[in-house]
DNA sequence: CGTTAGCACTCTTCTTTGATGAGTGCTAAC
DNA sequence: GTTAGCACTCATCAAAGAAGAGTGCTAACG
């Protein structure tokens, strides 16, 4: 990382990069000295390339080829050389344009969010909505659906639904799970899912709980509901334009991308590494550590509100991926996104 | 249709549409006398072959190949050839025990049973959810997000959950809200979504609603937040499966069949025309008229409760698929998921 | 001393060629 | 009606050669 490099061969490596990202094929002395102009001759810059090789950000697919960037090649390059465009006003407002998300509830927009990013930047979108864990309680009902069962749906302060089943020895009447839902909305509307947990579990072992029925019920029901996390929402878009990209032109690379993408699992803990830090974060090739995702890269960013709402989208494509041109697709639409919850809550 | 084939014809047939769906490979003369019994020499069948080839049953690639029976032939192989073995006891249980849908919401049985069907068969599972406007009503909640803006969860029957964002100009409270939710709920539940639809219009009519707010902003409302259809839910398992198919093994018919499997709405239209007839159905090759899945055969039935909550379920996977171990498996998960719906009400 | 022209060498890719083998269709005999 | 025999077709595979791209090394140049 702290390799420093001199500014010709900073130049040459860049012009390797960004060659190779537009080819995907090696790149050889003589395309270079064609395509930029150095000045150089094609030797020159061979004995460059040899140097960059030695150094490992460069390698040789075999030895009458050109040469094509390492892992740490894309790294230096991502860090030291890249000049991340920004999008122009009148670029945003057209990109703005072209989301309608009137009228749409909270997973639609994610979709739509995924099909938009995918089809700008050519590459595959991932969206994850926002754990519920991260988001702030707004409505809580409990619906008797059988004997025994019932469906619990929590809605969060963006507009985000979940329900599930949870089972009840009690039967329930719907009478009495109003008066439950009633008691709840009023006590826990607006706190975030942590402390709803805390205050439950509190309350539960408060001694007048005891006494008063409807309370101990509605507190052990709402316990029951949310101490099991519900699945991650993510959202996959664009999968086909994996397998178009030639680095996974074969049958068996294609095979493995397709498995890892239909991996709701992986994803999520691929993505769930991107809420770490603030802002774009990009994941190249086997920092992902993911063989089934060899040879890919990612690139994140988080969205939420004030209140906490953290969910994570981004773009993921070949390592060689146009960089230049998806992060600042993947840093406004996570921005976009943020405005939308906010919106939501107003 | 109509055409016969007499003993021998139909035997020979038979050996080579079950050659064809073991190896994926076209079937020869030789080989057939070979792995069954005809007490006839290769040459005799092929006469019979060269007949039948006529008749457009079967078709050779090229000259020096074997030949692989035509859609018409698979057709005739399921109409008069196909004895389909049904589970035996034991088989039921095993698959029930194989599915654990305990404490699951509607959403994730309906993945859960995809899944399985897809493991079990070694194809492609798709489930579609029954469309709301063919399910009961159960419950609807109006929920205030932000000025003019409220999310509308509305429950079925059998435990589906959908919610859309509706825009309202009067802004109402949350208050306001809950008394709206109490006077929809008690005189809608237990109706279906169509008989709803009726009411609400016809008590839009009505010259009481006039005088009374309440009741004119419930109807309105709910007007509003049902007329229009909710996306169908559909989960596709195993897509990946498709790819070891051999008759898409190439790079380009990959790439056609996840384009195909990722248009959910391709299989949306498609999965509608299950629910034509009741009971298993096999849609062959060209019959599906999408070019996307061409070569490709689904096998699908209906799911409902007696309320009339109709979905469908069913298997995606070569035109070669081993139909006789498909048919039993959807067949019985889509009764299966029937009984689960009736539970649900109970 | 950095830069460059020249050249031999390597290795992939493409095309050609020929061998192999599976399978057919026809004919004549059973 | 059935079958053995045989010529013929055509895909597949492997080997071989030609073309081309690119390298690394060396020696000369400014």
């Amino acid at each position: 990382m702290a390799e420093e490099l001199n500014e010709r061969s900073q130049n040459i490596l860049e012009a390797i990069v960004e060659d190779y990202i537009a080819s995907a094929e090696p790149v050889g002395s003589r395309a270079i000295t064609k395509r930029h102009s150095f000045n150089l001759s094609p030797a020159s810059v061979r004995n460059v390339m040899s140097d960059l090789e030695d150094m490992g950000f460069l390698c040789s697919p075999h030895t009458s080829a050109g040469r094509i960037p390492t892992e740490k090649g894309f790294h230096y390059y991502i860090d030291s050389l890249l000049k991340v465009r920004h999008l122009s006003k009148d670029e945003e407002r057209k990109l703005l344009k072209s989301y309608r998300f009137q009228g749409m509830k909270m997973e639609d927009v994610m979709q739509e969010v995924g099909r938009v990013m995918s089809g700008l930047s050519n590459y595959t979108g991932l969206v994850m909505a926002p754990k519920f864990a991260s988001t702030v309680f707004r409505q809580i009902e409990f619906i008797r659906l059988s004997h025994g069962r019932l469906l619990v749906i929590y809605v969060s302060e963006t507009g985000l639904v979940q329900n599930k089943v949870i089972e009840c020895p009690d039967d329930l009447s719907q009478r009495e799970l109003e008066q439950i839902n009633n008691y709840l909305n009023h006590e826990l509307t607006g706190l975030n899912i942590h402390d709803v947990r805390e205050k439950i579990s509190s309350e539960l072992k408060d001694e007048r709980s005891r006494f008063d029925q409807l309370r101990r019920q509605a507190l052990s029901l709402s316990s029951k509901a949310l101490q099991e996390e519900a699945d991650d929402l993510v959202y996959v878009s664009g999968t086909s334009l994996m397998l178009e990209q030639p680095e996974f032109s074969t049958p068996e690379k294609m095979k493995r991308i397709i498995q890892a993408l239909e991996s709701k699992k992986t994803l999520i803990d691929l993505l769930d590494r991107g809420q770490a830090a603030a802002g774009v974060q990009i994941f190249i090739g086997s920092q992902s550590q993911l063989t089934e995702l060899e040879g890919c890269s990612l690139v994140t960013s988080t969205f939420s509100n004030q209140k906490g709402a953290i969910g994570t989208l981004g773009v993921i494509g070949p390592m060689r991926m146009s960089y230049s041109q998806v992060i600042p697709i993947v840093d406004f639409t996570a921005q976009m996104v943020s405005r939308i919850l906010e919106r939501e809550i107003e």
